[in-house]
DNA sequence: GTCTATAATTTGATAGAC
DNA sequence: GTCTATCAAATTATAGAC
C-alpha cells in the first residue's frame, strides 16, 4: 500500500467520520493532500471502493485494537469493559465518531456494497459481545444484551458529539457497565 | 401553512431520515412533487431554514407525543416504557431513524444553526428522561442515566435500520428497560 | 404562489500526455 | 504514479415574468 494512498484514507476516513460520505469529495481530499483528484481516482476507481476499503480497514484495525485490550480478560466483565473501551479510545482520541456508525445512519443512501460492509461490522461486534456476556445467559439472552451494548455505545458517541461533550460518553459507558455487573 | 409548504417538509424529512442531508437536493424534492425547485426556495430561502423548520417540527410533534403517551404514566418505570415507545413509534411507523439521530450524527458538517437545533432536541429529551426517573436517584446519576437511555435507543434505531431487523430495536428497548426495573 | 431561465459552483468520473 | 484537460450531471441559489 503506497504512501499517497494511506494519506487519501486518512483524510477520507477523518473527513467521513466528522461529516458523513456525502460530504466528502474527491477534489476536496485532493486539495487537502496537494495532489489532483485524477490521482485520487488512480487509487480508486469509484468513491464507492474507496469507502468499502475504509470500512474493511477501519474494521481490521478495530479488532486487533479489541484483541489487545482483551489480552488479560478472563471475566464478562473485563471483555464488556475493553469493549467500552475500544470505543472510547475511538472517539477521544480522533475526536470523531466511529466510521460505520455514520456510515450505518447514512445507510439506505449508500452504495449496497457499502452498506453490507457496514452492516457485517455491526454483525461481527454482536457476535463479539455475545461470546463475551456470561455462559448462563440463553442465547436469545445473549444477543439482545449484545444489541443493548452495542447501541448504547453508537449512541453515545453521537449524542456526545452532537453536545459537544465527550464526558457524556463516559457517564453512559459507567451506566452500561453497571447493568451487566451481576 | 400552505399545503405545499407541508408536502415539501414531509418529503423533506423523509429523505433527510433515510439518507442525511447532503443526499436531500432541493431538486429532488421538487421532481418528487411535481414542482420547480424554484418553488421550493419560495418556502425555504436556503436549505438550512428548512432544516431548522424540519427540526422544530419534528421536536414539537416528539413531546406533543410523549405527553400523551404517559398521560397516565404514574412510576417511573411507566414514564420510561412510554419514552422507549415515542422512538420506537417513530422508527417502526415510518420505517426511519430519528430526524435528530440522523442530523446528531452528520453534525459537524452541518450549518451551526441547525446543529444548535438538533442539540437543542437531544438537552430537552435529556431533562425529560431525567424527570422521570426516581427522585432518590441523585442529580448526577440521573444525568447519566438518562444519557443512557437517550443513547441506547438512537443507537438501537441506527443499528436495527442497518442490519434491516427492527426486532433488534425491541430486544434492546427490553434490555433497557430491565436494566432501570429496580 | 408558481413558473422559466440562468448563474456560479461542485460533483463523480474518464482520456490521454508525461 | 501524477498530471492536464475535460465531460455530463447535479448542486444551491437568484432574478424576474405571469
Amino acid at each position: 500500500m503506497n504512501e499517497t494512498m494511506v494519506r487519501v484514507m486518512d483524510a477520507a476516513e477523518s473527513g467521513i467520520r466528522l461529516r458523513g460520505y456525502h460530504a466528502v469529495s474527491f477534489r476536496e481530499l485532493a486539495d487537502e493532500l496537494g495532489i489532483k483528484s485524477s490521482s485520487v481516482h488512480y487509487y480508486f476507481r469509484q468513491k464507492e471502493d474507496m469507502g468499502v476499503a475504509l470500512v474493511k480497514r477501519y474494521s481490521d484495525r478495530f479488532f486487533a485494537d479489541l484483541k489487545e485490550k482483551t489480552a488479560g480478560a478472563r471475566t464478562p466483565e473485563d471483555r464488556l469493559r475493553a469493549f467500552c473501551n475500544a470505543y472510547r479510545d475511538a472517539l477521544i482520541q480522533s475526536d470523531k465518531i466511529c466510521l460505520c456508525g455514520m456510515l450505518g445512519t447514512e445507510s439506505c443512501g449508500l452504495p449496497v456494497v457499502l452498506a453490507d460492509a457496514v452492516a457485517a461490522f455491526f454483525e461481527a461486534n454482536l457476535a463479539w459481545v455475545g461470546d463475551a456476556l456470561p455462559i448462563e445467559l440463553d442465547p436469545a439472552e445473549r444477543r439482545a444484551r449484545a444489541a443493548q451494548v452495542l447501541a448504547t455505545l453508537q449512541g453515545a458517541m453521537m449524542i456526545a458529539t452532537s453536545l459537544k461533550n465527550h464526558a457524556l460518553f463516559d457517564d453512559v459507558s459507567r451506566s452500561l457497565l453497571a447493568c451487566h455487573s451481576k
